[in-house]
DNA sequence: GTACGTTACTTGTAGCGACAACCAAAGCGT
DNA sequence: ACGCTTTGGTTGTCGCTACAAGTAACGTAC
């Protein structure tokens, strides 16, 4: 790894380690809840009659089935989301946002927002948001296509 | 936020849950070490002596105290590393790197490294990876100067 | 219609990190 | 020398996630 490399890596997982953190620990201080609780909310919110299959939302959340189902559980309990049997399909379930969960989200915004714009976005030229977005979205689908590649190359 | 924003935020926080697990589960699989763990002892490794105070330590690899404390724990417990107290200030503790820890990491390091280039580093161009270099280490700026800050202008 | 495999979730367990409480040694003022 | 504060670290508890195992419903082949 020359110079450059080590930077950029070094960089990365120094903010994936920090980064998380700090959300994490922002929401959970102001608003009583998991960044990931929160953005689990946030999906759901402009989801059809705010109601999702659980397999979707842990797909658009990036996360498992199992985890998922332990924060829905969290989160049923807190009565900010329901979950109830899906009607074309027995072995699906539906988790639905509540008006209690709707509102939650609502007054957690402002907040994580302007964490979000302190953190990242306001220190970020438009020219590097960019560039972020780009890279952010190559890795996403490095980190997809997972399992055991390794090889690119047409003749691997 | 507009879409710009957002698509950065949006792939930032998504790398952020899903680099760690991948380095995880690859060093845990290959190596039977945590990513963090891997990271302490590199740390270690390119330290005079291989030694270093735990405030040290936990400063250069961005943790808490408590949390490089039961890493080493752990560490120790694996004949990996050894702590003992440090002759200059008897409140602090030197934690040292032992052969064995040594050799593990040699032994776990090609592993990660290819795949530190399979997810990152071979997915970018080098323009890219500056700028990745560049933007993680403005934000790691905003997260050290952290605390409750917020107001940045002379009239705040 | 029944056996087999797959899909969709849930639950249990174990491990790691955050936070707070704690203890011990230094530094410092008097 | 004596307290007070600060610094350096460890320990205990709790909550969250990963992984594995389990359950239930669906589809399909026969």
């Amino acid at each position: 790894m020359n110079e450059q490399e080590s930077a950029a890596w070094l960089g990365l997982i120094t903010v994936c380690q920090l980064l998380p953190a700090a959300l994490d620990s922002q929401l959970k201080q102001d608003s009583g809840m998991t960044h990931f609780e929160f953005f689990v909310l946030s999906v759901l919110r402009f989801a059809p009659e705010q109601t999702m299959r659980m397999t979707a939302l842990a797909e658009t959340t990036s996360s498992t089935l199992p985890r998922l189902s332990h924060v829905c559980s969290r989160l049923e309990k807190r009565g900010l989301a329901d979950r109830f049997p899906c009607p074309e399909d027995g072995r699906a379930t539906n988790v639905r946002l509540t008006p209690e969960g709707r509102s939650a989200l609502v007054r957690a915004m402002p907040g994580h927002l302007a964490t979000a714009r302190r953190l990242v976005i306001d220190a970020l030229s438009p020219e590097q948001l960019d560039a972020l977005a780009q890279v952010t979205e190559v890795i996403r689908g490095r980190l997809d296509g997972d399992g055991q590649p390794a090889r690119a190359t047409p003749f691997g």
